[in-house]
DNA sequence: TTAGTGTGGTAGC
DNA sequence: ATCGCTACCACACTAA
């Protein structure tokens, strides 16, 4: 049997073949899954050669229980040419399934394959032809969709359409039918399964040798969802028909429409469009659901024959989408009777007609010199043909009247800049510019892009497919949460969820970008597309991971910090977006080790960054009862500044491992002399005590505007702390004590001052408290700056040994590091990855810097932070710690 | 100048 | 109902 050729299949377009018969897809099905089975000669014996070969094509199984029965149905099928087989072996590829019912599990299994009922063989046999599948079939078409009718006895439960409740399933959900997740990740599959790993020097020599001879084709299927959509319902082909998500058959729909044909696009329907607003263009509009497998499928297809001709380079630019380099399958095919032009007007033919015959489906080619000719060759070409552009004249022609809106990189955003500051709409219109002109309107870079593509002119080299830089997930539909526990619940499922994408490709990441959308003030609560995002403001925040990780709670720790530093009414929240970047592959364990350092280094730099300097004063007398009524967020940073006075060497006192009670009232003075994991541990019981929030707010620092807007003695003050620390004078203390201030502060100068602070502090605490610790508050902002200045200072410090020094923390840093790794795995125990990173760290730190006393605590830090903690794995991990120590100092009795 | 951060735009159906 | 994703680039802005 021979393939179809595209001109049945284009008189079918045409309409003179229009009713054209399921048998012809089947003829073509067969053909294409089976053509090496041997099943059909097998059963030729069974042939009655005086009846019609109805079946000659089909290969059918017989499911289950029938009427007629099993045995009958196959008489019947293989006397008339078919064949027909009891079970399925997984091997041979079946055109039909015979069935009255089918199980949940089989509907799924047999979701893509033709299903009919045992009365269509009997009918087609009466008839002596095959009969339409479609009122036969078990699964119900009369909506559209591909929901069975039968059998829904325990239908999986209703997933839920919003976030709030059940955030693992509805993540599953919304992903399973989000057709641009879909779009998304396949592109990064096929950009991942095509990398290439051209050189650095190969690029080059491939580039200056070939540049001028390349010939790049833009393959693209022509309303690709709509066409493999269609492949199931070919009695809807010459309908206006659109893919969508809505089951709903009228009413006004706010559904996407993700794909529509091109009948469908006379009506003035867009992909994307509203379904409801398409209705109101073309009320007999039909609506197929989504078939992503199906698409899959198609897309397979189209590039594993675009691999077998032997292209030079492939860039996937979607799933039914591609770039291929053809130049030497052009300039194989040249000689004197064929040109160039030829060689690429046969390739493309032959691309079309193949890519036909295994999907059913068509597409489009585009063929020019670079990918921005070969691009606009395939805007000409579509729906259902190709454009070759290789000779100049025509390209000046293509090319200039071309609209810049079609043009790659130019969307409505650029497209209007030009149209109204410039009164350009063509390439052409903006041949008349000169670089800078259009540089000044569009941006440099954009700018050089233009002005190089009114010139032919495109940089885009295919051959080359960067590393994947970030992993992110996104979803602003159906975020609707009535407290911040489903705020919290859906961030644990979701941090789960690129915890998973991460592991797929087998990454870790150390930086953290979390992206919230908030309903816009001029919104109204209900967005006009059913649970939909509605117009909002977008807040991003970032924040380092200190390690490279792809573990969910310990992301889940970071996320939820920052999520709650924006501070944002659960109610308005509208959408959520995670971005991991900064990735390593996994397997570069022993690199990764040392890059943790790197991080370990960047944590410690951080966290100056955001508390300032590590060895501030102490402020005057504070009374612990006032202090534990202020809000979390300054309680911490005024702890942080009594922590930080006069440090006590731990190291070299005698500590009791008792059980620590914590009085209610204490003398911080007395504080800051007790040791040091003591202190720390009073300072954790005061905080549970507290507001149960452990976020610090992002203090910016405060700047001249803020400082000139102080009285002038606070500026004095602060001018004096700053002298003083210059000096490195001794007695610090007791000017901070004996300081006084009379002034007020006034409400005008707070609110400026505010702005350096962080929103958590309110007037009326901050006049409460005292002066000096006022001026503390400001002195640590200009402290910072000069803190930064020191950094920027030092050299490029590249070699390992500066790099270890670098990678110093303060003890407190290091004290944080560790908590932060209890509190994201205290349940799920400690990770070996990590541990083993802190070992290598204390043993630096003890080896190359002699900082026993930092190394010491910070084991002592962890056994506190693990008291009366369950998990038995963390104790061996504290004991190993503990080990590293001894063995390290030498020193037994240390713990 | 340089480097980092947040914002915005673009592409696919 | 309905499933408005995601990688990457470029720019504006800030800090130093």
């Amino acid at each position: 049997m021979a393939p179809p050729k595209i001109s049945d299949w284009t008189k079918a377009k045409n309409g003179t073949n229009a009713n054209k018969s399921p048998l012809k897809f089947d003829d073509f099905g067969i053909y294409m899954r089976h053509k090496q089975s041997k099943l059909v000669e097998i059963c030729k014996d069974k042939v009655d050669n005086a009846l019609p070969q109805i079946f000659k094509d089909c290969i059918c199984y017989i499911n289950g229980y029938t009427s007629p029965d099993p045995r009958e149905l196959a008489e019947i099928i293989s006397s008339r040419g078919g064949v027909s087989i009891q079970f399925l072996n997984g091997k041979t590829a079946v055109t039909h399934i015979i069935a009255t019912q089918l199980t949940p599990r089989k509907m799924e299994e047999f979701r893509k394959c033709k299903v009919v009922k045992p009365q269509w063989v009997v009918d087609s046999a009466a008839a002596g032809k095959l009969l339409p599948i479609f009122d036969y079939s078990i699964i119900d078409l009369a909506g559209n969709n591909m929901t069975l009718k039968l059998t829904k006895p325990v239908q999986m439960k209703q997933p839920p359409h919003k976030a709030g409740q059940d955030s693992d399933n509805f993540i599953l959900q919304f992903y399973a039918k989000s057709r641009l997740h879909h779009l998304s990740t396949w592109k990064s599959e096929l950009k991942h399964h095509f990398q290439s790993h051209v050189t650095e020097y190969m690029t080059q020599k491939a580039s200056s040798s070939q540049k001028d001879r390349q010939i790049i084709a833009h393959i693209d299927f022509d309303c690709f969802f709509a066409s493999v959509s269609l492949l199931k319902f070919p009695h809807l082909a010459q309908k206006p028909v659109c893919v969508t998500n809505s089951t709903s058959t009228t009413g006004n729909s706010s559904a996407d429409i993700a794909s529509c044909n091109y009948i469908a696009r006379e009506y003035g329907i867009t992909n994307g469009m509203w379904l409801g607003k398409a209705r109101q263009l073309c009320p007999d509009l039909q609506c197929l659901s989504y078939d992503f497998e199906a698409y899959e499928t198609a897309s397979k297809a189209l590039y594993d024959y675009i691999l077998n001709i032997g292209v030079d380079a492939v860039l996937p630019v979607s799933v039914d989408e591609v770039l291929v380099d053809i130049s030497s399958l052009c300039y194989a095919r040249v000689n004197g009777e064929v040109s160039l032009a030829d060689a690429a007007h046969q390739v493309a033919q032959e691309m079309r007609q193949h890519i036909f015959e295994s999907t059913r489906c068509t597409i489009s080619v585009g063929i020019g010199p670079n990918v921005l000719c070969a691009k606009v060759a395939l805007r000409r070409a579509k729906p259902d043909g190709y454009v070759v552009l290789l000779d100049s004249a025509s390209i000046d022609q293509e090319l200039g009247a071309c609209s810049l809106k079609s043009l790659p990189r130019i969307g409505p955003s650029l497209s209007a800049k030009l149209s109204q500051n410039l009164n350009a709409h063509t390439l052409s219109d903006l041949r008349a510019y000169t670089l800078e002109q259009l540089q000044k309107c569009v941006g440099s870079r954009t700018g050089e892009v233009l002005f190089k593509y009114c010139r032919n002119e495109d940089d885009t080299d295919i051959r080359i497919i960067p590393d994947r830089k970030s992993v992110s997930a996104d979803i602003s539909w159906g975020i609707r949460f009535n407290s911040l526990q489903e705020t919290e619940n859906f961030m644990r499922s979701f941090t789960k969820e690129i915890s998973r994408r991460l592991k797929e490709i087998n990454m870790k990441g150390s930086f953290l970008t979390v992206k919230l959308l908030i309903r816009a003030k001029d919104a109204p609560i209900e967005s006009a597309k059913h649970l939909g995002s509605g117009k909002c403001d977008s807040i991003t925040r970032s924040t380092p991971l200190y390690m490279y990780t792809d573990e969910p709670d310990y992301i889940f720790s970071y996320a939820w910090k920052e999520v709650l530093a924006v501070n944002a009414p659960p109610e308005e929240l509208r959408g959520i977006g995670l971005q991991i970047t900064k990735l390593v592959h996994q397997d570069y364990e022993d690199k990764q080790q040392r890059l943790n350092f790197a991080l370990l280094e960047e944590k410690g730099k951080n966290n100056k960054r955001k508390s300032g300097s590590d060895d501030c004063d102490i402020p005057s007398q504070i009374d612990l009862a006032v202090l534990s009524q202020l809000p979390p967020s300054l309680q911490e940073e005024i702890r942080k500044r009594i922590r930080l006075g006069k440090v006590v060497d731990a190291g070299h006192k005698e500590i009791e491992d008792s059980p620590i009670q914590v009085p209610s009232q204490i003398d911080p003075l007395v504080v800051a002399q007790l040791p040091h994991e003591i202190r720390k541990a009073i300072e954790k019981d005061i905080a549970t005590r507290g507001e149960k929030c452990d976020v610090l707010p992002r203090l910016s620092q405060v700047d001249q505007e803020v400082f000139d807007a102080l009285p002038e003695h606070i500026r004095q003050e602060i001018m004096n702390e700053y002298d003083r620390e210059e000096k490195e004078v001794e007695n610090e203390k007791e000017m901070a004590a004996d300081t006084e201030i009379n002034d007020e502060v006034t409400l005008s100068q707070w609110t400026i001052l505010k702005e350096g602070l962080g929103e958590n502090i309110s007037w009326e605490i901050f006049i409460t408290l005292p002066k000096s610790v006022q001026v503390q508050t400001i002195c640590e902002h200009h402290e910072l700056k000069k803190r930064h200045k020191a950094v920027g200072q030092k050299p490029g410090m590249r070699d390992t040994f500066a790099k270890l020094k670098g990678m110093r923390m303060n003890e407190d840093d290091f004290d944080n590091f560790l908590s932060g790794w209890v509190e994201a795995r205290k349940d799920i125990g400690p990770d070996y990855e990590t541990e083993k990173v802190i070992g290598k760290y204390i043993s630096d730190l003890i080896d190359i810097e002699g900082n026993r006393s930092t190394a010491i605590n910070g084991v002592k830090w962890l056994d506190i932070l693990l008291k009366g903690c369950g998990n038995q794995l963390w104790h061996t991990t504290i004991k190993r710690l503990q080990r590293t120590v001894i063995d390290k100092t030498g020193c037994e009795v240390i713990f």
